[in-house]
DNA sequence: TGCGCGTACTTTACCGGTAAAGCGATCAGC
DNA sequence: GCTGATCGCTTTACCGGTAAAGTACGCGCA
């Protein structure tokens, strides 16, 4: 690689600082790291000098001589055009680097289409010291990146769970509470034939899900079936049809995610089925998207980006080496809308 | 800051491989990078090693010495919650993401309040040469960040555009040809009333929009007004009244935005205005939302990843130091659908 | 025989930080 | 008056690459 320092104004160093201030590099680094061993007036006037040249650290350099990249790594295994259509990532993603950025910490993301490009991009990422520690959001099952970050002693953060995540700390979402909170909603209203249009089974998220709503479902004496999809807005349209076409005929249909939810209530009002009278319908996650349609959908919300910044927070404490407690439940609370209540 | 090498598994540097060629550092370093001075059996010999134990190139000790960080900066200028909407950015940061890791560059994403965040945090990825060079998005009027850029002489590309770059290589969206395409269609259809929903005037893009607007109704001899907004649901949903309510009463509506789209079309729903029958809907930007509503909305549609890619790898070509030519605008088509044509 | 020159390396310095070790000067203690 | 600790700073080495400069050796040729 070539030099290229380019024309433009230059950056001030530690030496630049030392010879303006008439010490050593070794003094001026001291002072600018708090360390003891130098006269107040000394510290005080090389303070005043860096501060005066607004000098900062070459992070390569720091990095080099730490043997820390100062970066957190995020790989999202999502083909771009499902990652595209949900705000949860965009807000996680934007909890995750305001905590990461506080700390002075940078977000070195990256886009890619499956968990296995996702366990080399953190092989790499570890190979270039890229990245000092990473968060695994989307656990699949049986997930390869799980081996890899154990292999590499890399400091990990799993933004899910629980499920599959073999001793790394981790942070649940809201799966198990609000498929109760949803659950206890409908039945409350007095339904008792609740389908759920669910996302992929390879999610452990899923499978959380799916567990506690055949739980939930057994405990109020409801029944209900369940659909696995791909998340899209044609499977969940598709899944809708299949329900309200099949007897038994749910009062109610619970969607795990917002765009899918969306698409079954188009679907259910172009088969004539009036949304709330003749069938219930929930979605998950909670976004704008619930609260534009009509009628507006009733979904069980959770302050995403809080939820990214803890994760976050975590894992700088990870890196730090210090013992990461595992995360409690998100908390969400149920947000009512006219897809259930008139 | 602390030595922390970890207790994991080491990663090889070229010291490790000249060792068990035995050969110097230098050797390995010319040997890796393809510099001619080497015979071809001991190349063959050290690239055989550093194949075997996976050898990559540490990021830190080749920024420091090459004063290349190998990373390019992508600040976004937006509140968290307008960010987590919009798939347009969702889509972008995916293209521009792909196209920046084949060729090996990590983006750097840091997500702030307002663009005076934005300039604060080029300049500090300036002086810690985090970056090699920034993509700048949402231009606005007087935009700070392009006096910071050019002050820095930090290599940047504006996605966005024409205006207020001053100089700078930019890629417009399809602002002029979108709103193009869209009267057309509305003329096409035989509305001669057709109010806008526009976005905020602080944007470069919004003032390209409106006056294109202008020009083409016009152009048609049709006769329409338009509101500026925050791109808020509820304020498209405001404006919307205030136009269904206020005579002249349009027969045709376009919105800045899908979200403010979907908004405006509730709205008239909840007037009693019939869609597409006393009134067309058409959404700027296209997306999953506008597909899902019923009536599903007319959009203008473009690939966002290929125009971040785009702009990305004119990123590339100016830190390279190419000179690169501004793009044209970006090509879109317009998807009609049930909002406007029955 | 010796000079020049290319080949195939090695040595060295450098990027900009951090941190251990070194080193005069001052000062307390016996 | 000498020892030894402490202070306040400098020197040095190191992180892991890159690249210029240096060197040993073989070979052609006058």
């Amino acid at each position: 690689m070539p030099r290229r320092p380019g024309p433009g104004p230059r950056r001030p160093t530690i030496a630049d600082i030392a010879q303006r201030a008439g010490v050593s590099k070794g003094s001026v680094s001291y002072a600018l790291n708090g360390n003891p061993g130098l006269s107040e007036p000394t510290r005080r006037r090389i303070l005043a000098i860096a501060e005066e040249v607004g000098w900062q650290p070459n992070r390569a350099a720091r990095a080099l001589s730490a043997s820390r990249s100062g970066a957190c790594g995020l790989a999202l295994a999502r083909p771009a055009r499902t990652l595209a259509y949900e705000p949860f990532f965009s807000k996680l993603l934007s909890g995750i680097e305001a905590e990461l950025s506080s700390n002075q910490i940078a977000l070195v993301l990256q886009i890619v289409e499956d968990v296995g490009a996702e366990a080399e991009a953190l092989r790499r990422w570890w190979a270039e010291r890229r990245v000092d520690g990473v968060l695994l959001v989307d656990l699949r099952v049986d997930d390869p990146r799980v081996a890899v970050v154990q292999e590499l002693d890399l400091p990990t953060v799993v933004v899910g769970g629980p499920g599959a995540t073999h001793g790394l700390p981790f942070f649940p979402g809201n799966d198990a509470g609000g498929v109760r909170q949803i659950v206890d909603h409908l039945v409350g209203l007095g339904h008792t034939r609740i389908d759920r249009v669910a996302g992929s089974t390879a999610f452990a998220s899923t499978q959380v899900r799916t567990r506690e709503f055949r739980q939930a479902l057994a405990r109020s004496g409801a029944r209900g079936r369940t659909i696995s999809t791909d998340y899209t807005s044609a499977a969940g349209a598709e899944a809708t049809r299949r329900f309200l076409t099949r007897a038994p005929v749910p009062t109610a249909i619970v969607y795990d995610s917002d765009i899918m939810a969306v698409a079954g209530l188009s679907t259910a009002q172009e088969m004539g089925v009036a949304v709330p009278g003749e069938l219930a319908v929930v979605s998950f996650d909670d976004s704008i998207l619930c609260e534009v349609v009509r009628p507006s959908l009733t979904a069980c919300a959770r302050d995403v980006e809080a939820y990214g910044a803890r994760a976050a927070r975590a894992l700088v404490a990870v890196i730090e080496g210090e013992q990461v407690a595992f995360g409690d439940e998100e908390p969400s609370s149920l947000v009512c809308r006219g897809s259930t209540v008139a």
